[in-house]
DNA sequence: CTACTTGTAACCTGATACGTAACATGTTAT
DNA sequence: ATAACATGTTACGTATCAGGTTACAAGTAG
């Protein structure tokens, strides 16, 4: 469940103040060892992309988190983003026939 | 945690197989009251396209689940499809620094 | 036969991840 | 102050992917 009031922080903020920052590690240094351009990891922790498949196993090997952790952070961004521009009120829930062999039924249709 | 062993399945089967089918609800009509181009849902059942944020509120709209399940279905499946190509050997563990003002030290570096 | 359903190919647009190279700016060290 | 380093960012290029339209082939149901 999203908390559609709040906007969610975007990943690379807390790669950054969490993960960068309490160990005193340069984005230099940092993009060398995960194996990416100092450019991307700067664009990622500014908020300006986001974090891929890829990067999540990157930073998960070089910070012993799980993978998940910073895809679901993502996760969460994206579709809270999603969320603000899409617009579901034209899309009507499918629901069970009453009868098996019969066709599925809009709610309003 | 990723069970690496087994490749998970494509949130496009499982939309297929427990969703549309039960419903007996065919492909045109589905993708009609979904608000996309029966070709965008037939590449996602046959799992050419992935689950994006926005398929992910549409679809949670029509089926009445979390958008998350949905997302979660398609992370799993990213992550697994990039750890194996996406090699991590080179990628150094970053421990915390014994002394606080000292810089980060990479596991063998 | 005809209509419907489905998969898919061709083609186009827009967004995004990622790379290199380069530059401006700010900070730190000598 | 000069030099070295760190960071943000711009420009440019490549690859991938979501999504759309149109159209066609093949299977199935009436």
């Amino acid at each position: 469940m999203i908390k559609q009031g709040m906007k969610p922080i975007h990943p690379g903020q807390i790669l950054k103040e969490m993960y960068l920052e309490p160990l005193s590690l340069n984005q230099t240094d940092a993009a060398a060892n995960l194996g990416i351009a100092r450019k991307t990891l700067s664009m990622l922790l500014n908020g300006h992309q986001g974090v891929s498949a890829e990067m999540a196993l990157r930073l998960s090997k070089a910070f012993n988190t799980s993978p998940e952790l910073w895809l679901n952070m993502q996760r969460n961004y994206d579709l809270w983003n999603a969320g603000q521009r899409v617009k579901l009120s034209q899309i009507k829930v499918f629901r069970k026939p009453r009868n098996a062999s019969s066709r599925a039924i809009l709610s309003h249709a």
